[in-house]
DNA sequence: TACTATACTTGAATTTCGTTCATATAGGAT
DNA sequence: ATCCTATATGAACGAAATTCAAGTATAGTA
């Protein structure tokens, strides 16, 4: 009667309130949601949410049927993963690397979570590679880098993480804090703050100044987030960085942040592997496991198609 | 990946041991069984049991999956009762009658399950009835009664329980005992213990002595299972009986019991109720919840078909 | 008041997936 | 051997879930 499907369904249209992003989660199209919760609701006889309500309600046996979800889902997940290790041999190597400094907020709650599961596979990770970590991947010293420019090189495969929207963080009391999005010709006056990497690696550059052909005024680097950010509120520069990195200090009112250009510059982050360890059940799960964990701390992040 | 169907499939294998049995649980046939579990195995590329192992026995990922169904589908079954409460009403009535004394056996567990779940359904239980319950059903002073001769009859509808074997019991020293099987000529010096109902509404006259017109050298009642059995074991007489009803004296070595004829009489039981109870939710439960709870306490018994 | 955007619904077309049917294979018993 | 029972397999079928293409509804905006 009630499939697993049916739980994963109302679970997402739970946590992203609208059947449009829930339908994303679950890799379908909202009609097929549509039908399907419509489904389920005549065979159980009784609706399940109240329709046309802003922030998403469920009827009593809605929330009875999440509650479910919330019980067995995790359970399947756990056997699932409980039998990848059976039958997929309990052991293997990890060595992460993360280009960009924020990752760290999703990546250490993964980290933590999957070594929980995977007792046995060997985890190292190292951050602000001074060498380009590509060719180590693909040599077989790291296992898996984290980046958002896939580049096509042999053996190497992408596989998507989540996607996200670049925003500018500025200082509140900014003039263009005053815009309610950024355009390119808004830099020709400001300092522009980045990870110290080649600039057509980032979004900023390749997919927003560069196509206008605008240079910014100034163009200074820092390592660690938490640093540009007090350039930002200081008044010393703006930077455009992942919106789910700045959530925590949008919401302790630090900064402010908008969009680049009136729709937005969205970008995904991937996880770079070795086409040899790509069936590998320990990077199954630990892919699963990023996925679940970014969707479940970040804010502002939409799932991936590859 | 993993499914509830899966789940449901894995649990009816264990509880049959087959995958004939299995799939007749299940209400498919065994060849979907088999292509069902092959598909589970190389998705979850692992096997799930041994084959051509007589006990049928599961590799520790069955007994992973097995664990999982243990856990999950009592859950997702509790849910929808709760589900179905909230949809369909809490109240209701629910008299009914038994015609055959042993159903006490698995009738007992079934109502105590079911007051627990459904505490607001007034019930009553009424036994030996002495006039007949079936026009008592369609006036509405009973609402549900177990049967095995279902007989057409306007507003009445029959849902199938389960299907059984009538067996005959028989004093282990009783000559007959060393035959494999029971033939109708074999009555014909015999004492028949039956139920005192009418005689074309017993099974061993109406599909196996009346067929070969014969007739056991003298028949004699008892109202009580236990009454008849005392009977048998002393070698005052023999009896026909569901299997279910005589596996505990079988146990107890208390008695000997042989099938009618060479491949076995077998019959189905049925709840007879009034066509307008027929899709009360409380109605609904209580007719699965006493299928769960024959196939948990009787051995012995099959699915039957509508 | 009309316009545009957004969110959901609906029916029909389509594809996918599970099931059945018919048949093959393998053990175990006689 | 052979019969019998249990499981496996491939092809064909059918039902069910999903997509596609429109349609309705509501809120925000000019």
């Amino acid at each position: 009667m009630i499939e697993l499907r049916h739980l994963k369904t109302l679970a997402a249209l739970r946590d992203t309130g609208s059947l449009v992003e829930a339908a994303e989660r679950v890799f379908l199209t909202q009609s097929a949601l549509s039908h399907q919760i419509k489904d389920l609701e005549e065979r159980l006889n009784c609706s399940l949410f109240i329709r046309k309500t802003k922030p998403i309600c469920f009827t009593s046996a809605g929330q009875r049927v999440l509650t479910l979800a919330d019980e067995v889902l995790p359970m399947i997940r756990n056997a699932e993963r409980d039998i990848a290790r059976l039958a997929g041999g309990e052991t293997g190597r990890l060595n992460m690397a993360i280009e960009c400094h924020s990752c760290f907020q999703w990546l250490m709650p993964t980290i933590d979570l999957f070594r929980e599961n995977w007792p046995e596979v060997e985890m190292d990770l190292s951050s602000g590679f001074s060498f380009s970590p590509l060719p180590a991947l693909a040599r077989g010293e790291l296992d898996l880098v984290i980046t958002s420019d896939p580049q096509e090189m042999n053996g190497i495969c992408y596989e998507p993480l989540f996607s996200y929207e670049v925003q500018v963080a500025l200082s509140k009391k900014h003039p263009l804090a005053r815009k309610s999005h950024i355009e390119p010709e808004d830099f020709v006056e400001e300092t522009l703050i980045c990870y110290p990497v080649d600039r057509n690696r980032l979004d900023v550059f390749t997919r927003f100044l560069d196509p206008a052909d605008i240079e910014p005024k100034e163009v200074r680097t820092a390592e660690l987030t938490v640093m540009m950010l007090q350039l930002i509120a200081s008044g010393r520069g703006i930077s455009a960085l992942p919106s789910w990195a700045l959530t925590e200090y949008v919401d302790r009112d630090y900064v402010a942040v908008r969009p680049l250009s009136a729709k937005g510059i969205w970008t995904t982050l991937y996880a770079a592997i070795r086409d040899d360890q790509r069936d590998a059940e320990f990077m199954r799960d630990f892919l699963t496991t990023a996925r679940e964990t970014s969707f479940r701390n970040l804010s502002g992040i939409r799932t991936a198609a590859k």
